[in-house]
Parts: C-alpha cells; sequence; structure tokens
DNA sequence: ATTAATGCAAAGGATTTGCAATACC
DNA sequence: GGTATTGCAAATCCTTTGCATTAAT
C-alpha cells in the first residue's frame, strides 16, 4: 500500500545502539511497525503483534511507542482524525514528508519537498527556534476523488487547479 | 498575550449570513472565542462561556465547535499535544500560520511565511489534491529556552545556529 | 542479582450520543 | 408551529497508571 524506503538503521540495531533493553515484546513490535506497508495506529499495532504472539498487551504497545518516540525513532501523526482521535506512527524516515489525508475517501498519501525544509530552516531562523518534530497534516480531496465528483462546485481552499486564491 | 487582528467578519456575521439559527448559546461561545487572547480547549471555553451563561452545557460547547469547523471558520490546532490530547480552536485568519511549541516552557508562538502557501500551492498541484485544511505543528525549544539552557548539547533537529544538518 | 519491562485491571481525560425539553425563526 | 438546538447523563474511545510478577543483562 505505502512503501516505505527510507529507513537507515532497523529499529531494533538503533535500540541496542543504545543499550535498551530488548525484550521479546519489543522485538514483535518494532518489527511489526517497520514492515507494516500502512501508517499504524495503536490497536492496529496490537492486533498485528498479537498475531504473533497472543500475550502481548496494550499496555506494553503503549510503552513502546512512547519509548520510540522519545528516543525519535518514530513519528506520530494525526492524519487529520479522519478516524477518531487516534494517533498513528511510522519510523522515522530520512526526509521528511507530509501526509495529504482526503476526506470523502480516505486515502493517504506521501508528499516531500525541498520546500518543507526551506519552510523549517525559516522558521528556526526566524524564530530562534530549535525544531524537534515537525508534523505537517493536509486535508481535503484526493485527485481521484476530485475527478469524480464534479470539481465545479469545488469549494477546498486550495484547489489543483488553481481556480482558486489560497484565502 | 496573543494579537488575533486578521480575522474579517465576525463569527456572528458568518453564521448569520449562512441563516444559521442564533442562539444565546452559540453567541456567548462565538464572543468569547473570538475575544480570547490565546488559543482555547473546549475545557477553557466552556469555562469562560459559563462565566456569562452558568447555564451553558459541555455538548452545545463540542457540538458549536465542531459547527465552525465543518463550516470552516475555526481552526483546529493539536499544539503538539504538549498537553494531553485536547484539542485548540481558533478563528481562521486571512493568513495560514503555524505554532512553535517549546517542549520547554509550554510558550506558543506564531509564524506566517509566504513558503508555507507555495508548499500548500505544491501539494496541490503535483498531487493533484484539493486541500481543505492544513494543520502544521512545530515543537522545539523556543528561543528563549535555547539560551538559558547552553546550547551544547544542543540535539534538535534542526537548530537555529545551523551547526546542525536538518536530517 | 539487579533492575527494567510486562500484564492486568482499573482509572483517566476528552469527546460524543440519545432523548426529552426548550427556544429560535 | 415546526424544527433545530439544548441540557443532561451515560457512554465511548483512546490512552495511562499502580502494582505485583516476570524476564533481560
Amino acid at each position: 500500500m505505502k512503501p516505505r524506503p527510507l529507513e537507515r538503521r532497523s529499529l531494533l540495531q538503533e535500540l541496542t545502539l543504545r543499550g535498551v533493553r530488548i525484550t521479546g515484546q519489543r522485538r514483535i513490535l518494532l518489527e511489526t511497525i517497520q514492515e507494516a506497508d500502512r501508517h499504524l495506529d495503536a490497536a492496529t499495532l496490537l492486533a498485528l503483534a498479537q498475531k504473533r504472539d497472543r500475550q502481548i498487551n496494550r499496555a506494553t504497545v503503549y510503552r513502546t511507542l512512547e519509548l520510540l518516540k522519545k528516543l525519535r525513532l518514530i513519528d506520530e501523526l494525526d492524519l487529520m482524525h479522519l478516524n477518531g482521535e487516534k494517533h498513528f506512527y511510522e519510523a522515522k524516515t530520512n526526509v521528511d514528508h507530509l501526509h495529504p489525508a482526503c476526506f470523502q475517501c480516505g486515502q493517504i498519501e506521501e508528499f516531500t519537498s525541498p520546500l518543507f525544509d526551506r519552510l523549517k530552516a525559516e522558521i528556526s531562523r526566524q524564530k530562534g527556534f530549535h525544531i524537534r518534530v515537525v508534523r505537517l497534516e493536509v486535508g481535503g480531496r484526493c485527485r481521484v476523488c476530485c475527478a469524480s465528483a464534479s470539481c465545479e462546485g469545488c469549494e477546498e481552499e486550495v484547489c489543483c487547479k488553481g481556480e482558486r486564491p489560497s484565502i
């Protein structure tokens, strides 16, 4: 569903490198995250991990995610709260990317751009701000849904046809 | 605490214009949002509104926020989940802006940049995506906290001193 | 052997919902 | 008067926590 090619070392390697204790549960959770073909929320991660070890507990999932977040090995996404308030996770990649989420069909895309890095640099420079995490969420209608629904009445803020001002 | 000068018509006007029924509760909530000097979460909005009308109910607050979101009159922010999972709200302004949130002192800043609009236009063009909402969250350390804590050991991803690569 | 991680079950916080009562237009 | 909105209280969803048990180094 989604290629995730940009990882550096495996999560397991990263944890080992930092002297974090590797438990059976963690091993499974790390692999599950890394092998996932989409963004996982905690409940899904739990379900997938339990296929390998029925014993794995919800609390462990949350604690592991917390650990990985603190070590900055995963990113947390909201994906525009398309489906409730849960969070989604993905192993950090070398290049920051953002996630256009389609309100109509629920599709999540990925997007990278040098502009993103330039924007980050600008914030940092102008505000004297040291950026640890950036999360750019984009909601609207994807290409397919725009094509199917007639775009005559398109009310999105920024339309790909450039017909609308970005106000 | 935070100037909010960029609104167009008042929220009340906008709702009236769209033929939405104006109730006493809504009137108070709209005013409260608009007069706020900071980003409000639902609980704070409720508390402030109850100062004017003790009767106002939590459910009404959530329903009104939902309404305003749907009509795209307010923006919803997570502010990096600095304080739990609640959401924050602000009346939409003419110019999109983002909110660097300091993990150390909790300070929320504001930032606008033409790059932000260019990035949005690029996403829209390249992905054929029609953008309805954009939410750019930035977490790290603010200028003041960077100055007080020695920045020798700065581990933020993008440092304002430009000492670190943006990886 | 020591210390950190786990499982369990219960608590917590934020938000949503069904339904009868109320208030707007 | 008809219909949308409200208040209330319970429910739901997601996440966190305390503590006794278990497992990693």
